[in-house]
DNA sequence: GACTAACATGAGTCATTCTCAGGTTAGCGG
DNA sequence: CCGCTAACCTGAGAATGACTCATGTTAGTC
């Protein structure tokens, strides 16, 4: 159930080499759009001029524009879980302060060399998840996604587990963590478009002070 | 300067009765429309409609769609001040937990019971903010916001200046805090509408967590 | 009552999303 | 090689919505 890389709004999933390379096009597109013009800024128009795709097929992948900002944001999350795991594989962290090291400057890597991570790294409580309330499977399938990605973070810090707290308990902690990150984050960006060093700091201060109490040496 | 009750895009200000109560209508109706149909789903023709005003009159208060979110977010974040004035001012908090506990208690209830301030609350940094990233100042007219509200909050809350941080340091920390916590409860409301009681325990132990080091009693 | 400036109106313009009828290609059996 | 089918591709255009502006209306003043 890979529910972090696709979604619903999928319509057509490329099969063969040739439809999956434009589908990666578009997706390109669209991440180097949003960093040149904005979320509200897009066109799907531009989209797939720029693609050089006509525009029948954006739709032929994507039910809509929203499904298409969603797949660009599920395919940054599979990244950044990706190099994420990569590092905590390579180096075993040893404590709160390192995981958050890691997870954040990692972060903040990708928001700095990855096109269009910053306008909606995760899309976690951004607007156009929940763009039209109409769609409450939407919303529905980003809890979800939000879950699932806690429930994964979970994964690579098996040392917080077995502390005083249940899973359920960490998985909150972690959905929590991860939105309040964002958040900060986002802040940081737009004050700095390299992002705030200060801000960046005080983001890990609050992730530490409030990770601490899980973990368990 | 009052840099949070008025924005740019602001095209005209009523100024007789009549004026300004079809200017406070509008805005009603646009909270009561972000709740039934969501931010994407809002139109201006909507608005207009339901205000019994013609379109034309609600260009000629604000100067685009953006504007109008902008002066209700800007509404609904006064009130907000207004009340935990209000309240700090009624009993004096005696520690960062009950700060903490009153400025999230206040906003629950706001969230509950306000029309439209689930949708914005403050839009700190929402989508709309950075809507169109050539419209920069908005982007910069929205750090000011930010900064003035830390301001604003610190004015509240006077015994955590003086301890070892400068004011500087407490703004910053402010900042962080306000965007963590619209994160967090953002979050809370999208997995419950009520408001999840566990997602709202966490973001106060966050707060306090981060707040403590500032605390000088 | 005549004059003026501010205010109000909504049909129309333009930009944008998304559809769908019709065209093209790929694969295959004969 | 030909004919057939199913999958795939295409872009003109329908539908919607933000926003304008020429024209009409009101309120204030002498």
């Amino acid at each position: 159930m890979e529910s972090t890389t696709e979604s619903a709004g999928l319509r057509r999933r490329p099969m063969q080499r040739r439809s999956a390379e434009r589908y990666e096009r578009i997706l390109n597109v669209c991440a180097e759009l949003l960093d040149e013009v904005g979320f509200a800024g897009l066109t799907t128009t531009e989209v797939a001029k720029r693609a050089e795709v006509p525009i029948g097929t954006v739709y032929q992948f994507f039910a809509d524009k929203s499904a298409l900002v969603h797949a660009l944001a599920a395919r940054n999350l599979e990244t950044y879980m990706e190099r994420l795991e990569r590092r905590y594989g390579e180096a075993a962290p040893r404590s709160v302060e390192e995981v958050v090291d890691v997870a954040i400057d990692e972060f903040v890597d990708m928001r700095r060399t990855l096109p269009g991570f910053g306008v909606l790294d995760f899309g976690a409580g951004s607007e156009w998840s929940e763009a039209d309330p109409r769609d409450l499977y939407l919303l529905d399938e980003n809890v979800e996604n939000n879950t699932a990605v806690a429930r994964r973070l979970r994964m690579l810090t098996p040392f917080l587990d077995s502390s005083r707290a249940g899973s359920a308990e960490i998985e909150l902690a972690l959905r929590v963590t991860m939105e309040a990150a964002d958040a900060v984050l986002q802040l940081a960006f737009r004050s700095d478009p390299e992002g705030d060093a200060a801000l960046i700091a005080e983001c890990k201060k609050l992730l530490v002070g409030y990770l601490g109490p899980y973990y368990v040496g």
